[in-house]
RNA sequence: GCCCGAGUGGCGGAAUGGCAGACGCGACGGACUCAAAAUCCGUUGUCCGAAAGGGCGUGUGGGUUCGAGUCCCACCUCGGGCACCA
């Protein structure tokens, strides 16, 4: 196949052509590897250069680190990556200290499955991948500190892994102080007596095993027996996280079941308020501050206690005003009380309901009708409000993973509530009166939410009759239950906590062991790392999807000679067992950015004099406001928006209540660049067709002859449309390949891969390259003569534009901008001198290495990428003359060219004299007359 | 249903409330070539017109304004997230 590009064989011999893109760019890449032109010196420690930060502003830029798999980088893959380094020249080129490398998010269940298929070591893999992903980026020319990468699978970086789960598993939450504090200080409180132990009795008369289960209850990351996501497919559990809304893996898909078992969990919970409030530090979009919330799901309300025969039952309501219309109760059919509660002539269609429910798989949770069943259990319970009898009845739509499992049912008020009342004919009297509706309900087509005057809702303590505003009546509602002891303010999380081992291979051991008693032990800093063992027998055992009974069974099970060991913690040698599971994926993701700061550091996870510099609070953001510190700029896809995201917050919020990091926040700004998006083509068996040998013909599109339909999807090898980089640079070159990425759109929006279009870019790089170079010898070739007035105002309009592009990361407008006086320049016949030095330098973010090139023969020695950016001269910016389009009632009539200092009126006479807009007014008197200086001329006639 | 975001030429997209369509692709015409490719030059929203020029144009309908792609209200469509969450 002939490349596109294809040059012909008299072409001249210093034309920028592919080939001699990539030679440039190879000798440029070497040159900047031997001479570490990007390192970027710490104030302390290994990496430390003093003399290099003084007057230096930090600045941190970071992407979110991939995943290397083993087919290697699509095009779409580097569009962020491309975004943070232009970034980063930029703000090199701007005086900034810049921290910008690349690290490796490597365990992981892919590694894992193709070890299984092909028998190779996870670790083997894993290393060939990232040694891939390491060549494929270093084409790209990314300005990376390579000393600085890391990856997650590499002991000397998972031994901190490690470090941190020991610290959060040695800390607790205190409410008070609402902050984690190291769990000795929790044990001081109970031997002192200051806190009381869960019996009363004093903590010296509690035996050792006693203590520890007091203890362990508090722990930030603790074993429980606890409801978990059961995944036979996968062999393993899942976070809450990782499920998806109809009850499958995000990964794999398959059904996901919910079971109790014995699994680590992380109190996330505890911080669920700080998560949320600390949002409001953040330069984050609102659509991801949203899912953050949402996810988080705070709800304020009230907990209230109903009693029933068989003892309180307690109910969480948003709306605890609405007491007064609450005319029964539904419990999930779950719950524990059910039995206790179901009188004996109901005993047989509860538990067939129960059952039904039990069985309900995710196919019919998905079914859309949702008509809402239940049945009663044929008790009461007490309206502590007015002391009614209301039957209690259970359904599915109220769950047990939420609030307290029950619900008061308010009918008038809740529209589910309405619609089971309505289809099992309980009563649905108005407890607040609508307007536009009438006061008898069974005239209503809905529930009625809002503020509206309160009707029969009053009793001998309490009246909320003729109170209109919802909060109000909250407000004396939630006095009158904790008053009268039948309930108080809550608030509930949809957040759970967050479920952390996972019966895998490939992943971070847990540092701990268990006694003869079956008590988990955190080891000591000195027998990490724990490291994972060495085994020809990584493959997890998985089961059939749809085998709900089935029992997890990590592969550390298996190698006896590993899971036990004899250790002395403190009281002798004794024997244990080591922990089996591993941690999830999102583990080495939780503090990468932290290990990029100080990668080598065997004392520490990182420096705490380097963590300051580079992430502690600073004065200012990018747009003036406070900046609390973290990561200054954090790149990455929106699918990470209450997985990663969320995680790396919580550990980094304990991180930073035990004192080990300055700021809050991880990541202060976040930026969710977009995908790229490709043409995939299908033929009529529904298969999948290479997408490069598709023809299209008047609209439609054929491959071998055959019609095949399109469409547009995340670029992948599974569909068949992937390009890769390297197929790109070997056409163009990394530097068109980077200007067209960028070029395309705006950063954060997805957009469509088109490879016909990449030639747009290159051949705007072969014009900058020809009006500098002559393509017949290679040299320099500029015009003799310095630029004229107008091309001088171009070049500080376009530095003016590119600076601010820049800054805003808007680097699709910025190319405009230089082509626009790139092809001024080719109108010119080349370049002057005084224009070819600044372009290029502008040039040097987006396409680093031709610019490199052409630096070196306007005749520079050394790099340009700490040369300083080119600054606007203000007194260019501004013309003699301006020429103001005159509009009459709206419409372009004519233009005017005068002084630009002339003053409005004579402006304005200016425009009435002009002929056009003589013969446009046709000898009506003007009404009005605007004339934004500098701007325009409106005439109203 | 709720919460975000977006609708602009044939396509990707540009426009601090101030000349809509920058820049790129494609298409068309031309140069070079035996020819093609590559490269270069020119034209290119749409309709009427030979041209000059004019009409119409940013999803739809209203509104604010001297002036609206941009602000406000209502609606339609598409994309993303959440969803019997009490």
């Amino acid at each position: 196949m002939t490349s596109a590009n294809t040059p012909p064989d008299d072409a001249p011999k210093f034309r920028y052509t592919g080939a001699l893109a990539q030679e440039i760019e190879r000798r440029w890449q070497d040159r900047w590897e031997a001479d570490g032109t990007f390192e970027a010196p710490n104030p302390a420690g290994p990496l430390a250069e003093p003399a290099k930060i003084a007057d230096r502003p930090k600045i941190f830029v970071l992407d979110m680190f991939p995943y290397p798999s083993g087919t290697g980088l699509h095009v779409g893959h580097p569009l962020g990556f491309i975004g943070t380094d232009i970034y980063s020249r930029y703000k090199r080129m701007t005086g900034h200290n810049v921290m910008y490398t690349m690290g490796f998010d490597a365990f992981g269940l892919p590694a894992e499955q193709y070890a299984v298929q092909t028998g190779q070591h996870p670790a083997i893999t894993t290393n060939a991948n990232i040694a891939n992903y390491r060549r494929q980026l270093r084409r790209l020319g990314l300005s990376h500190d390579a000393r600085r990468s890391v990856s997650t699978t590499d002991p000397g970086y998972y031994r901190w892994t490690q470090w941190i789960f020991l610290q959060i598993f040695n800390s607790w939450y205190d409410c008070e102080a609402d902050k984690a504090r190291p769990i000795d200080e929790l044990i001081d409180e109970f031997a002192s007596g200051r806190r009381p132990t869960d019996d009363g009795r004093s903590w010296n008369a509690l035996s050792s095993a006693e203590r520890s289960t007091t203890v362990d209850a508090y722990r930030l990351a603790y074993v429980s027996d606890a409801p978990v996501n059961w995944c036979p497919g996968l062999g393993t559990v899942v976070a809450n996280e990782e499920v998806t809304a109809d009850g499958r893996s995000d990964r794999g898909n398959f059904p996901v079941f919910k079971r109790n078992m014995r699994q680590w969990m992380m109190r996330i919970t505890a911080y669920a308020d700080r998560l949320i409030a600390d949002l409001d530090l953040l330069d984050w979009s609102d659509a991801i501050k949203a899912m953050q919330r949402n996810w988080i799901g705070r709800s304020e309300g009230a907990t209230v206690h109903f009693q029933s025969t068989a003892g309180p039952i307690s109910v969480f309501t948003t709306r605890p005003d609405t007491l007064f219309g609450a005319t029964f109760m539904v419990l999930a059919p779950e719950h524990p009380i059910v039995d206790s509660l179901t009188t004996p002539d109901r005993k047989q269609v509860v538990s067939q309901y129960r059952h039904q429910a039990a069985s309900k798989k995710d196919i019919d949770r998905q079914d859309d009708t949702r008509e809402k069943t239940g049945v009663a259990t044929g008790s009461y319970v007490i309206n502590p409000v007015n002391g009614e009898s209301i039957p209690v009845w259970i359904a599915d739509y109220v769950l047990m993973g939420y609030g307290t499992g029950a619900i008061m049912a308010v009918p008038s008020g809740d529209q589910r509530d309405f619609e089971f009342a309505r289809l099992y004919g309980l009563p649905i009297p108005a407890i607040q009166r609508p307007p536009d509706r009438e006061l008898d309900t069974s005239t209503w087509d809905g529930a009625y939410v809002g503020d509206a005057p309160y009707v029969n809702s009053a009793s001998d303590s309490l009246d909320l009759n003729g109170i209109s505003g919802v909060a109000e009546a909250k407000r004396l509602t939630n006095e009158w239950l904790e008053r009268n002891g039948r309930g108080e303010a809550a608030v509930t999380y949809k957040l759970r906590d967050w479920l952390f081992s996972r019966q895998r291979y490939w992943g971070e051991p847990f540092p701990v062991v268990y006694d003869l008693d079956g008590n988990p032990h955190g080891l000591p800093d000195e027998l990490l790392p724990v490291v994972l063992p060495e085994t020809d027998s990584f493959s997890p055992q998985t089961f059939d999807p749809d085998d709900e009974f089935s029992n997890p069974e990590s592969p550390l099970d298996r190698l006896e000679w590993w899971t036990n060991v004899e250790l002395d913690l403190g009281d002798g040698a004794q024997p244990y067992r080591r922990d089996t599971n591993v941690m999830p994926q999102w583990a080495g993701s939780c503090w990468y950015e932290l290990r990029y700061l100080d990668p080598t550091n065997e004392q520490r996870f990182v420096d705490p004099e380097v963590e300051k510099y580079w992430m502690g609070p600073q004065e200012a953001g990018h747009n003036g406001r406070p900046h609390p510190g973290g990561v200054d700029l954090y790149v990455g896809g929106v699918e990470h928006a209450v997985l990663h995201l969320l995680y790396a917050r919580f550990w980094h919020k304990v991180l930073y209540d035990l004192g080990h990091v300055s700021s809050k926040e991880p990541y202060y700004r976040l930026f969710n660049q977009g995908y790229i998006l490709a043409a995939a083509y299908k033929d009529s068996r529904e298969i999948y067709v290479e997408a490069t040998e598709v023809e299209e013909r008047d609209g439609s599109y054929f491959y071998n002859d055959q019609p095949v339909t399109r469409e547009w999807g995340k670029m992948g090898k599974s569909i068949k449309n992937a390009v890769t980089p390297d197929d790109i640079c070997g056409s163009y070159g990394a530097d068109t390949l980077r200007l067209y990425e960028m070029a395309m759109g705006p950063l954060d929006a997805s957009r469509p891969w088109e490879t016909r279009d990449v030639v747009g870019m290159y051949r705007f790089l072969q014009r900058l390259w020809r009006n500098i170079v002559d393509e017949e010898t290679g040299d320099l070739a500029l015009l003799p003569t310095p630029a004229d007035i107008e091309t001088k105002r171009l070049l500080h309009r376009t530095i003016s534009g590119v600076r601010d592009d820049m800054d805003a990361l808007r680097f699709n407008t910025a190319i405009a901008k230089l082509i626009e006086l790139n092809n001024h320049l080719t109108k010119l016949g080349g370049s002057p001198a005084d224009v070819a030095e600044p372009l290029v330098l502008m040039v040097a973010p987006l396409a680093a290495h031709v610019a490199e090139e052409l630096w070196a023969k306007l005749g520079h020695s050394t790099s340009l990428a700490h040369e300083p950016f080119p600054v606007a001269d203000p007194g260019m910016l501004v013309a003699d003359t301006v020429e103001y389009p005159v509009q009459v009632n709206g419409k372009v009539r004519g233009h005017i060219t005068v002084a630009a200092d002339l003053d409005v009126s004579a402006v304005e006479a200016a425009a009435l004299a002009d002929p056009k807009v003589a013969a446009s007014l046709a000898g009506v008197t003007p009404k009005k007359v605007i004339v934004i200086p500098g701007r325009m001329v409106n005439i109203v006639a």
